[in-house]
DNA sequence: ATCTATTAATAAGG
DNA sequence: TCCTTATTAATAGAT
């Protein structure tokens, strides 16, 4: 109905896209009072233009009729539903708006949207949290040093307990086993209390060696 | 559009107003997904048919959106805030969860909880944001500065300019005093039109020393 | 439901 | 956005 047939599938035209959502748009609100009149009807209806594509709001566009209404509520600022929906929808406001801040915040400390602020005392206060921020770390940073350089000395030490514990008792085995050589058997009962893997093997070569 | 025109007022026959209705109901509906896409907008549209009259159940009609809306949820049986509530609900976690993710980063830029850090290559990506965004922010600040020194100077350049008007105005009225003061009346005239504030004193002690 | 004369909506253009 | 107008689409009334 128009100067010519046009084919239902998106409208490519942003102008005459948006010049035809108006016309249609006002045509289905006539149609919606009218048929509300004449037959007593009861009719709810929303229609909410595209949204402005943004290659970062690419977000599906709502289906189901339950999230279109949704979205028209968030984007007309009409509420529709009860109570216990504003609260939560106003829990979410107040969450995002909060977000928003820490959002903005958080790209100032990192030098971004800086052209925002035209005083420069705001910039300053930035610089001072920034460096506020950085003390703090390297203070930080400096324990965690600190607490490595310990660490790495109890390790050290440590090991050159055992090593010289190692060393005892391989000069100790080193004796028993000259005593064994030498036909002394005094211990043999400690010896078969010991753990298996602590017991001296008279045969292994290390040992042999290590005299 | 039919036969006959018709106004827009209830049809008072039942057959025909049921009639009417489907009909304009699927008109509507057509239209409704139509317009969705062509210009891919968001369309939600709900239409119920007058109750049953009954004398005795004359209750109001609803009249805002969600009342009707209200209304179509309870008669349909069709779903439309309890899952939204959901995922409001659903959101709600959703955002705070990302804000707490951008409180926890905004603490650590600040140097604050750095303790629940344990890798030193953790501390590492925050001083490297801290310095980022000291070099960023330090960028800036240099701008402003930068503008502001070139603000100074084009005032400085401004003033310097209006000073010497004005001296050449003193000396330009000082030679008409002295013009004046020799008996010449020339402009008599034109120094009675001058604003007030305007004229030569010729008894000002400044325009006597100034020359 | 289907048909069709008639009105209403609207596409294109200014 | 509003106006105009040729043309298509919706639909009132009849079957």
């Amino acid at each position: 109905m128009g100067r010519g047939k046009i084919e239902i599938k998106r409208i490519e035209n942003s102008t005459n896209r948006q010049v035809t959502f108006s016309k249609r748009r006002a045509g289905i609100l006539k149609k919606a009072r009218e048929i509300g009149v004449l037959c007593d009807a009861q009719v709810g209806v929303v229609i909410s233009p595209a949204p402005a594509s943004s290659t970062t709001t690419a977000r599906p566009r709502p289906r189901t009729l339950s999230r279109i209404l949704e979205k028209y509520q968030t984007n007309s600022g009409k509420i529709l539903w009860d109570e216990k929906h504003k609260r939560l929808s106003a829990e979410i406001d107040r969450i995002k708006k909060e977000n928003d801040n820490m959002q903005i915040e958080l790209r100032h400390m990192k030098g971004e949207d800086l052209n925002s602020l035209h005083q420069p005392k705001e910039l300053i206060a930035i610089e001072e949290a920034l460096l506020n921020g950085l003390t703090n770390l390297r203070d930080k940073q400096m324990d965690h040093w600190r607490m490595h350089r310990r660490n790495e000395r109890i390790l050290e030490d440590e090991r050159k307990l055992l090593a010289f514990r190692v060393h005892q008792q391989d000069v100790k085995l080193s004796g028993d086993m000259r005593e064994l050589e030498l036909g002394y058997h005094h211990d043999r009962e400690f010896t078969s209390q010991m753990p298996f893997t602590f017991r001296v093997q008279p045969s292994h070569p290390n040992l042999q060696e290590d005299e």
